[in-house]
RNA sequence: GCGGGCGUGAUGGAAUGGUAGACAUAUCAGACUUAAAAUCUGAAGGCCGAAUGGCCGUGUGGGUUCGAGUCCCACCGCCCGCACCA
């Protein structure tokens, strides 16, 4: 009997599937189809243990659907546009597309070992001029059909550096490269028109049943339908009214003061009339364009002398203030406050001395607010003072209505739906990325690039001399030739944008490209129509918002364009969103000070203190936080492999922690793992050896085996990985100490490598092939369990005594409640309760439970 | 600030409203061994008790229920996202 060699049983099988081509898919109309997917990495170098986590789950579900008749689709690409490869080149020299692919090629040979279930065939990379290249023609075919336009946009600005930064880059409000103070600065910015779809993208939120509720409640608040009331404060010197929008309308006879964004036009025009004033907006663009950053930053006010009248008592004067926490984005960029009814209109007003008038109190409760705003709850009732439309107590929701019907009736507003969500902008001053296929001509404007021209490629290097990326701003804008090109139009010597596209792009429909990667155009809708949509979609909880709600927009827009069929209007039939791995991080600190972080194989683990290799030095632990690699606490799982094989690596993410949930990553749960699969592999090996003719224990062990089966399948079908992980343990214990015969241990091994086989493929192919399996474990027919034998004859029923357990009674699985009550109430433990007298209520749940109420 | 989530032994976690702690790690004991490793067998939530057993126990405080880790309310703590990171 050989020893558990992964290594030697991995690249054997591995070799078998490819041979085979049993990951290869194509249309077929005998089988269901079954599209399996798992977010696409960006190319970083290096596989962490986060893709292993992500991959392997779905390589689970992939084989699973494979093994129950499935035609499978199952590919992996490469989301390969983005700043890293920008930081790389101007860290140490190098250009971004030779730094991609030759990340993409090492990850790709990480990859591999894992023995995945990928149609490589289809592997693109969204770099690739293929690939980005009908990503261009499909953003002419979107701005043909208006769903792409220009309007001005802030981004942050580095004062020092002259470029734009990624709220990344902005660091405590200050660019990291310069440490300048980061400014807010408009530019000309193309935006997808998602805010168009918004019903649309909200109402179709009930749709997505195996969405996680969270994902679909978090799309449901960042979308942020409201109801409220639109209407112009008149002003006192007689120039247009200021238009604002609120939600809480009821409240408006608490008004204090008008605000305006610093960006609204009136702020605007006061700036470019007075220095005091340009020099308060200026305050305010300082710091990042984060709503974090604007929402906890200082509130600022300025008084800007406008008066309005309120809109009830044309005697009363509101001053109009602009405020640096009101977005020009939201609404109609101005509001009125009300400080007693709002937390942050309230110390606004506390800080500059404006008054604050109650106009709700709650039912029980008359005292005027002091620091803390009462906000009227929705759905109860409370007292309305200074009330105007006609109600006194009211919940707040009509409260609300009343308000709405009685402006809309005096005609001095008008109810109106709004929603947060904002055009998505999608301008990058970058160079690696997809290049937006637009040329700037003097006489006719911007033009759309003609699709012939297309791919516009990024140009590899400046008049033969490498790019110089140390040098702030984008490549693409100094190039001395690559913006020269002709008007698409008038043929006039023109220029390119240089403005790259947003990675986000790139990754909102490579799962429309995989269905035909390599078609001359976006999509082909035959191949679409049969594989789309996503059957199974799986990746981080932090994609919950952006990229799949951008997903879900291109998919209807790319429908409006002809490159996705009708049915495909949402492109993620089932969405599972998996928890990260996490690790301890190992931190001392250098002589300035400053953390210093420590790879864990620079650590050595001493009674639960860690302490650095080289020095000595005790290392503080963090536990369980995100991996990261900037604090050096990335298992590579390249060091897993080559010491315990891919199963084992496989094997360990998917057990202990539930899929959703963060799991700590540990040596001993790795060694564990490890240990484990040597323990299966012996244990079937002597059952192939072996010729016992007992077979007393055979009905039992078959019940045993025919409950794994049922609770594995169970388990896998509902990304419960680790209870059926946790099952197939029991399960192999329960087999190591069996005492059945030959064939029973024999039929329970071979259905133990089967149901593995999605987990730990390569170990369950070389036990499959041991007891003498037919073909290859990976494409036999998954295990059925026999529903006679998943219950058992006799049940063991706990007997409560006021809801506490007291005793338990066997009794057969299908004795009828009455008798089951009888022979409860002759239990010892009940009698002695009882004393005699009669119980006040039994409950008996058959087969689960008997409570006895004294 | 706004939005979302999580909280169960020493640790990761299990538990359609029905025996809390399955399964695993770490620990301890035993077998095998000259010894160690590997492997196998067993113990184990806390407190009290020699033991049958009893009391307590799922972040805290209330509530609903015959019965609550699970449902409801309030609070505490931790984590994640916030539109130019991917």
């Amino acid at each position: 009997m050989s020893r558990y060699s992964a290594a030697e049983i991995e690249t054997k099988w591995q070799e078998a599937w490819n041979t085979a081509e049993i990951f290869q898919a194509g249309r077929s109309k005998d089988k269901p189809k079954y599209y399996v997917l798992e977010m696409f990495p960006y190319p970083s170098g290096r596989i962490h243990m986060g893709h292993v986590r992500n991959y392997t789950m779905g390589d689970v579900v992939a084989r699973f659907k494979l093994a129950t008749g499935h035609n499978v689709l199952h590919p992996m690409g490469w989301d390969a546009f983005g700043m890293p490869a920008e930081n790389a080149a101007m860290a140490s020299g190098g250009h971004p597309k030779d730094w991609t692919y030759s990340n993409i090629a090492d990850m790709r040979s990480q990859m591999k070992p894992l023995g995945l279930s990928i149609d490589w065939s289809r592997e693109f990379a969204t770099c690739d001029p293929e690939y980005y290249g009908q990503q261009q023609a499909l953003f002419l075919d979107f701005l043909e059909k208006g769903l792409v336009y220009r309007k001005n946009a802030v981004v942050n600005w580095d004062p020092v550096d002259m470029t734009v930064l990624a709220n990344e880059q902005v660091e405590n409000g200050r660019g990291w490269r310069s440490g300048a103070l980061v400014e807010r600065r408009e530019l000309t910015q193309w935006f997808f028109k998602i805010s168009d779809h918004s019903e649309e993208l909200l109402s179709a939120l009930d749709t997505l049943e195996n969405w996680p509720a969270k994902v679909r409640l978090m799309q449901e608040n960042w979308i942020g339908k409201s109801r409220g009331l639109q209407f112009g404060f008149e002003r006192i010197d007689g120039a247009e009214p200021i238009t604002v929008y609120t939600t809480r309308p009821d409240t408006l006879m608490g008004a204090s003061f008008v605000g305006i964004s610093p960006d609204h036009p009136i702020a605007k025009q006061l700036e470019a009339e007075s220095p005091e004033v340009a020099a308060f907006v200026a305050e305010c663009r300082k710091g990042g364009t984060t709503e974090e950053a604007i929402e906890t930053g200082e509130k600022l006010g300025y008084d800007t002398g406008i008066r309005v009248k309120h809109p009830l008592n044309p005697d009363w004067e509101l001053p109009v203030w602009i405020a640096n926490f009101i977005l020009m984005d939201y609404g109609t960029g101005a509001i009125f406050a009300c400080p007693a009814h709002d937390q942050r209109d309230l110390d606004f007003c506390r800080k500059y001395d404006l008054p604050v008038v109650d106009t709700f109190f709650a039912l029980d409760n008359d005292t005027p607010v002091a620091n803390e705003a009462f906000v009227p709850p929705k759905t109860e009732k409370v007292r309305w003072v200074n009330h105007f439309a006609g109600l006194t107590e009211a919940t707040g929701e009509e409260a609300i209505d009343a308000t709405v019907d009685f402006a809309e009736k005096a005609g001095w507003g008008e109810g109106v739906t709004k929603y947060r969500l904002r055009d998505w902008g999608l301008s990058r001053q970058r160079y690696w990325g997809c290049p937006i296929p637009v040329v700037h001509c003097e006489k006719c404007g911007v033009v759309p690039e003609k699709k012939e021209n297309l791919p516009i490629q990024l140009p590899y290097d400046e008049g033969g001399k490498p790019i110089d990326f140390s040098v702030p701003g984008n490549p693409l804008d100094r190039h001395p030739t690559w913006r020269d090109c002709s008007c698409p139009s008038c043929g006039a010597p023109a220029q390119r944008e240089t403005d790259t596209m947003d990675t986000f792009v790139d990754s909102s429909w490579y799962f429309a490209r995989f269905t035909a990667p390599r078609a001359d155009t976006p999509t082909d809708l035959a191949e679409a129509e049969y594989w789309m949509n996503v059957d199974q979609y799986i990746g981080g909880i932090e994609h919950a918002i952006l990229h799949l709600l951008y997903s879900r927009f291109f998919a209807r827009a790319m429908q409006i364009t002809g490159h996705l069929p009708e049915k495909s209007s949402e492109p993620f039939n089932a969405l599972f969103t998996q928890g990260m791995v996490t690790h301890a991080i190992y931190q001392t600190e250098n002589a300035k000070g400053r953390p210093v972080y420590h790879y864990p194989e620079q650590v050595e683990l001493r009674d639960g203190k860690a302490f650095v290799k080289d020095t000595g030095e005790e290392a503080k632990i963090i536990p369980s936080a995100k991996m990261s690699k900037s604090k050096n606490n990335v298992v590579d799982p390249l060091n897993i492999i080559s010491s315990y094989g891919a199963d084992t690596a496989r094997w360990f993410v998917l057990s202990d922690s539930p899929p959703e949930r963060d799991v700590e990553w540990t040596a001993s749960g790795a060694e564990a793992a490890f240990k484990h699969l040597g323990r299966v592999y012996r244990v079937a090996s002597e059952i192939a050896d072996s010729d016992t003719a007992d077979n007393s224990e055979d009905k039992a062990l078959l019940r045993e085996m025919h409950k794994a089966i049922h609770d594995v399948t169970g388990g896998v079908e509902s990304f419960g990985f680790n209870a059926a992980i946790a099952k197939l343990y029991a399960f192999t214990n329960t087999l190591a100490k069996s005492k059945a015969g030959a064939a029973a241990k024999r039929e329970a091994a071979k259905t133990l490598a089967q149901l593995m086989s999605p987990m730990t493929p390569h170990l369950s192919e070389e036990i499959w092939q041991l007891l003498d399996g037919e073909g290859l474990a990976a494409t036999a027919p998954w295990p059925k369990a026999d529903e006679s034998m998943l219950v058992d004859d006799t049940v063991t029923l706990p007997i409560q005594i006021n809801g506490k357990r007291r005793a338990e009674i066997s009794v057969p699985k299908d004795m009828g409640k009455a008798e089951v009550e009888k022979i409860a109430l002759a239990e010892h433990a009940v009698q002695k309760v009882l004393e005699g007298a009669a119980p006040k209520k039994v409950i008996v749940v058959p087969g689960r439970i008997v409570n006895v109420v004294i």
